[in-house]
DNA sequence: GCGACAG
DNA sequence: ATCTTGTCGC
């Protein structure tokens, strides 16, 4: 997909610069104390068009239960293309709309993307996490940046990923045979933390979160009824 | 110049 | 990220 002439990459490289400076890798919260755990993911309406119709879902979790206590939905017009670097661009907005629906407050917040391991640092759950000033955690199915020694292949294997000799996240398998996941903290939250909140927020031989893998279920039962909607009127 | 590139 | 069935490995 071309990237239109009308957005300023050098503009939003800059932004994402300096909303970094505002990322906090301490713990607001000690990772034992957890509780309340949110998922977030988003779709689209079509995603081979400009503009699309996004759509988010933040579900959250007592991560003691895994019961479900909160789930929101939001739908918003968007006309950013998906630009490898600025998903927060074109993913962010509806999410804070849905973020706006919640009617309790979660612990922490697990979103279907990267944190810090992203070449400024500001990967969706990072820019997520300094907007709303949440504790955020960055979850993702594959890699943006950084290399990694293949964990061994067996469940909560992990290896550090490293950038510019910091670490910045970690490559944890979650299920036996399958792709390690790409875990880093988004705000106010330390890298061990991080992965600590997010393999606790797994439920039985799940390979994603439960609140994560609940939220985009979710989403697809939403798209689904809301395309026959679409269809019929 | 070439390849890599969250969702 | 969407669409889709069977199939393979625990």
């Amino acid at each position: 997909m071309m990237k239109p002439e009308n957005i300023d990459i050098k503009d939003l490289e800059k932004e994402q610069i300096r909303l970094s400076s505002k990322i906090n890798l301490k713990d607001k919260i000690p990772p034992q104390k957890v509780k309340l755990v949110a998922g977030v993911d988003v779709t689209f309406t079509n995603i081979w068009t400009n503009p699309t119709t996004s759509i988010a879902c933040i579900t959250v979790f007592d991560i003691d239960t895994f019961e479900l206590k909160d789930i929101v939905y939001a739908e918003k017009k968007i006309d950013f293309p998906y630009i490898p670097t600025f998903l927060a661009y074109r993913e962010l907005p509806v999410i804070l709309e849905a973020y706006k629906k919640l009617k309790i407050k979660p612990d922490v917040f697990l979103i279907d993307g990267q944190g810090i391991l992203h070449p400024r640092m500001m990967g969706i759950a990072s820019h997520f996490g300094v907007v709303t000033d949440e504790v955020s955690v960055g979850v993702a199915k594959s890699k943006l940046v950084g290399n990694f020694k293949e964990p061994e292949n067996k469940k909560f294997s992990a290896k550090p990923i490293y950038i510019d000799k910091q670490l910045r996240g970690y490559a944890v398998r979650t299920r036996k045979n399958s792709k390690p996941l790409f875990i880093s903290p988004g705000n106010n939250i330390s890298v061990d933390s991080a992965v600590k909140v997010a393999i606790r927020s797994i439920k039985g031989d799940y390979k994603l979160p439960e609140p994560i893998r609940t939220a985009h279920n979710s989403l697809q039962e939403y798209r689904k009824n809301l395309l026959k909607k679409k269809y019929k009127s």
